[in-house]
RNA sequence: GCGGGCGUAGCUCAAUGGUAGAGUUCCAGUCUUCCAAACUGGCCACGUGGGUUCGAUUCCCAUCGCCCGCUCCA
């Protein structure tokens, strides 16, 4: 995944990245700041063209999404409503000897006997020390088994304090000082470590991960300090496989925290979003009401979004500030579906269902938004090859999603997430009315006048289901229950009534992952021969035409003839108000072409003699240059517009 | 957070305990003709902070950043 060629292909991605503008460390200037990425002229171009288009195709091209844009720092109940709080503040703690990293409420209790070491020190100097005591048992008013047990014991206080008092010299440069004592000891001798033994092992093999503990801490050849033996229940503070004592558990605080107002007490903490999600939830109402929109719908945003990642790594792909668009698209749940169409449509094997039906399910919406999401990237540049289509499996799933698909895209540093899209049942809106106290239910007139028309049996059965299926979300939620049965009986009877919470399928894609894997897939290189047989190796970002930053250059073939120069500002100027155009008569004309290469230019226009009537047929036409394959071809001026707007959009 | 490697011009790479050099890019100019042409001229660098030293880009320490592995990935 990660074999030296590819990391070679990444570096000079990245390489690129920062020669042409497409992407510069945050903070250069000042030595950077890890996990923060700007974008330069080009990157910033190509990123709004993938947010508009993402917004094109999410909303103004589709009847049934709108748009919102929110605040990024919103009311901290809402990230408690959506368990961020929770889950993004896990404590955390390393292993001591291995430094697995831990989350501390997972770890599993223990009994047994625990070995405590004070500290160790190197065997050679512990004897050259013991010996030196040994040897001049008339250096100290004690006895001389006193002075080693001490030694053995690690009880260095005593020895370098106490002691001090015991021994017959005060000369300090006396070999019994307590200097010179303390030099013979060598390092790292005080640093207490344990190992938990489960009842029935040998104590040697807690001696042998202590000695490993040390050794891995510089000292040679260890000798164990102050060994004593506790007898523990259930204790959290050892690493279950290797009985290792863990460091103390530090909480990990992956939100971004701030304070909103001129006081900064626990009372006016904020979190800067960590996903942009959360606000379509909380506004779910407001848009309902004002949108003219019925369930099924969507709400799609597009908004920058922080997560104080463990290790930013891989360019910009784990970034702490990132862009994501999300779509959270609205349906009825699938007990509301049956009764208004009389069965649940589920998806008739792979590939896109086609246009929506009321009858759909969350399953065939989900398998519709997956193939919708894939079209997408298709239609930008990204072939299906280099993407793949990753089905969590169950046991990955977060406890309140049916079903979660990653769309992976072959980065060169392996395979990995561009978009989860996930049918989260109607956990967020739930939680929400939970928090909140408002109710999130929608009214559905097609579900109360098709109740109406079902019998007994029938609606015994659908109304048990959704009873069942609030009871659960509600019972998780850690809700008593009475309490639980109460509400969830309420919520069946609303579903009678025409009332239910909708369902949503989320969309969710990173834009910053997006932009590196457009930048990926359109890096190419081309090595060409001169006749000297000098062979230069040239890079061509072959993007979409759709996504490249810059549309089309406009050079006059010479510098030096102001009729061209004219005549090429003339046609430039003609179409840098429908598209990024860029204009460059600098250098040699082949030189421009390949710094368009290198930005991923698709299109070049040269004004030469013939466009000024040096062959009268050939009086204002211009030669267009193909990017990928340097094929030109010759276009009329007034054509020129409409040749470039149809193979850009 | 841990372990290993790296840090000289925009890029690629030199040299040196005593004024840091080249190629390329870039900028300006010459040239009537299409794929980094040639020629002329020009701009630009020792990641940061300490220490040792008369003097440090060079030696030492710390720090920051990047890369690789581990860890994390809601």
């Amino acid at each position: 995944m990660s074999e030296p060629k590819e990391n070679v292909l990444m570096e000079k991605i990245v390489s690129l990245c920062k020669r042409r503008g497409f992407v510069y460390q945050s903070s250069e200037i000042y030595g950077g700041i890890q996990g923060f990425w700007d974008y330069g002229p080009l990157g910033a171009e190509l990123k709004r063209n993938v947010k508009e288009l993402w917004w094109s195709t999410m909303t103004r091209l589709r009847d049934d999404v709108v748009g919102l844009e929110a605040t990024i720092i919103m009311a901290p109940q809402i990230w408690r409503a959506s368990g961020h709080v929770d889950t993004f503040c896990d404590p955390m703690c390393d292993c001591l000897l291995t430094k697995k990293r831990f989350r501390a409420d997972q770890v599993e209790p223990q009994s047994g006997n625990v070995f405590w070491f004070i500290g160790a020190m190197e065997t050679e100097a512990f004897e050259e020390c013991r010996n030196l005591i040994q040897e001049n048992p008339n250096q100290f008013t004690c006895s001389v088994e006193k002075v080693v047990s001490l030694l053995e014991a690690g009880r260095l206080v005593e020895l370098s304090g106490d002691l001090a008092a015991s021994m017959q010299s005060r000369d300090s440069e006396s070999p019994f000082s307590v200097p010179k004592l303390l030099l013979k000891l060598g390092p790292h001798y005080f640093k207490e470590y344990a190992v938990m033994l489960p009842p029935g092992k040998p104590p040697e093999s807690a001696r042998k991960t202590a000695l490993q503990y040390y050794s891995k801490l510089g000292i040679k050849a260890p000798k164990l300090l102050g060994e004593r033996v506790e007898k523990v229940e259930n204790s959290t503070r050892f690493n279950p496989e290797n009985g290792s004592l863990l460091t103390p558990p530090v909480p990990f605080n992956l939100m971004f925290k701030t304070y909103v107002g001129p006081t900064a007490t626990e009372e006016d903490v904020a979190y800067l979003r960590p996903e942009t999600a959360q606000a379509i939830f909380a506004q779910f109402k407001n848009v309902l009401e004002t949108s003219r929109q019925k369930v099924p719908f969507g709400i799609a945003q597009v908004g920058k979004a922080f997560r104080n990642e463990v290790t930013p790594r891989n360019f910009t792909f784990r970034s702490r500030e990132f862009e994501q668009m999300e779509l959270e698209f609205f349906i009825k749940p699938d007990e509301a579906v049956e009764v208004i169409s009389g069965a649940v449509a589920t998806p008739k094997g792979a590939g896109h269902p086609g246009e929506p039906q009321p009858s759909w399910g969350w399953q065939i919406w989900h398998q519709y938004w997956v193939e919708e999401r894939i079209k997408f990237y298709e239609g930008i540049g990204l072939p299906r090859t280099t993407l793949e289509e990753y089905w969590q499996k169950p046991e990955e799933l977060a406890h309140y999603a049916r079903a979660c698909v990653d769309i992976l895209f072959k980065f060169p540093f392996g395979t990995q997430e561009l978009e989860g899209i996930a049918a989260r049942s109607d956990f967020d809106l739930s939680q929400h009315a939970r928090f909140s106290g408002k109710t999130m239910g929608v009214f559905d007139e097609d579900l109360r006048t098709a109740w109406g028309k079902l019998d007994d049996a029938k609606k015994k059965d659908v109304s048990e289901r959704y009873y069942q299926a609030r009871l659960r979300y509600l019972t998780k939620s850690g809700v008593e229950q009475a309490k639980a049965e109460k509400q969830a009986k309420e919520d069946a009877e609303g579903l009678a009534k025409g009332q239910y919470i909708p369902h949503v399928i989320e969309p969710s894609a990173g834009v910053d992952r997006l932009i590196l894997a457009l930048v990926a897939n359109a890096f190419s290189e081309v090595t060409t021969t001169d006749d000297k047989g000098k062979s230069e190796t040239r890079v061509v970002m072959k993007f979409h035409p759709r996504v490249a930053p810059i549309k089309v250059g406009v050079f006059p073939l010479l510098k030096n003839k102001p009729e061209l120069i004219a005549k090429a500002k003339e046609v430039f100027e003609s179409l840098r108000g429908h598209m990024m155009a860029f204009y460059d008569d600098a250098g040699a004309i082949g030189r421009r072409y390949a710094r368009q290469d290198e930005a991923g230019t698709p299109f070049c226009v040269t004004i030469d003699f013939d466009t000024l009537g040096e062959k009268p047929e050939l009086l204002n036409t211009v030669t267009i240059r193909h990017r990928d394959d340097g094929k030109q071809e010759r276009l009329p001026i007034a054509e020129l517009q409409g040749w470039l707007l149809a193979r850009i959009r």
